[in-house]
DNA sequence: ATATAATGCGAGCGATCATTCGCATTTTCT
DNA sequence: AGAAAATGCGAATGATCGCTCGCATTATAT
């Protein structure tokens, strides 16, 4: 690594107790959300309840901001994970069965941490960097998107890109009302009654 | 009036300038929303901008939060007021032609104030008192359902508990982020596709 | 082993915020 | 008219927050 001058901002981890202190802040952050909310999650108490002081904080991230970012990122990667499994498992197959699979994924998406999921949704403002957050279900659209090109001679004629937003939005909608506000849909059998119903409205609207 | 001992937590106003400066204090809380941003939305600054004192503002509102709340209640009765105006309007017309003009007054109602919506979705902290927002799109799935039970007739069998919740949250969603957060949907002729995407949807859910 | 760099610390600074309270002004009552 | 009640005011208080900086500790290099 580079050679720069003394006492300047330092910014990455090299050696093995930052990365420890760094995934602490991190893990530290999101417990605080879950646990006592937004406003709570100071630099202070952060620093705190990861067992490292404000100063060390600083050092790795330049705020309270960008330690909220670092866990979205995660929260989001992981979600994102069991979306990609799911589209790459239905790539191949028809509609009726893909979307099927995709609804049921948009579920499990949304039960990785839930209580998380809720503050992030609920509490956290979108302002300053957290404006981008957008960008996920922009990489949704595309991913799906390009599934109904694979499958375009088993949809109307449409226009895919609005399709693939119609398509989207609502899985996504329905999942997360449902898993946040209407738990009594995702006891036993209830489920299965919200995805056949989720199912029939996005496959009857692609054909 | 009771006649309560003095200095005690005053709560509403009967004179006609305490009606004025309540009033007052609730548009700057909008305005400083809109423009600013949640976290410049201090006490002391609303109550500067409303042209009023601080001590004034707790006269009438325990604290920042009732504030808020002020407005979103506003908000959110001119918003109720269209949809309530549109289901009044279609009660007794076919789905088809209900649904179409269910979907343009949610076009509608999201931009009475898109701004103030925006910050309203994107920066409050749902947290304490601000924890009931769910009330409102209660009522639009009870407003729904009795459309539903009026037209049992013209949609298959099943819960009309489900299917409102399906078709109400499907619509607020497609609508929601079309007009946030992808404003091209909207300009000129685009709009109609989306109203007769979105149409097309929910019929072909219901029957 | 000694020097040098990297990492860690936390008291404390300045800014901001919500909220109060003693007093001034205005309205209502008689 | 005057008295009493209602309303309005804003400097001041105390709490909290984000963030810095001088110094201590630990690792790496020679």
């Amino acid at each position: 690594m580079a050679r720069k001058p003394l006492t300047k901002p330092r910014k990455h981890a090299s050696q093995d107790r930052s990365r420890a202190k760094v995934d602490a802040l991190v893990e530290a952050t999101a417990r605080i959300l879950v646990r006592e909310g937004f406003d709570k999650a100071s630099t202070n108490r952060i620093a705190e309840k990861a067992g490292v002081s404000v100063g060390t904080l600083y050092q790795y991230y330049p705020g309270k901001e960008a330690l909220v970012v670092a866990v979205i990122e995660r929260h989001d990667q992981e979600i994102m994970q069991v979306v990609h499994d799911a589209l790459a498992e239905v790539a191949s197959q028809p509609i009726e069965q893909a979307v099927r699979r995709l609804v049921v994924a948009a579920i499990e998406a949304h039960r990785v941490d839930p209580k998380l999921h809720r503050v992030l949704a609920e509490q956290i403002p979108r302002t300053g960097r957290l404006e981008n957050i957008e960008a996920y279900s922009r990489e949704s659209y595309a991913l799906f998107r390009a599934y109904l090109e694979r499958h375009r001679d088993e949809v109307r004629a449409v226009d895919l890109g609005l399709a693939a937003f119609v398509c989207v939005t609502t899985i996504e909608a329905l999942t997360h009302n449902a898993v946040l506000y209407h738990a009594e849909m995702l006891s036993g059998d209830a489920v299965e009654s919200l995805v056949d119903e989720a199912t029939r409205l996005v496959v009857g609207y692609l054909r």
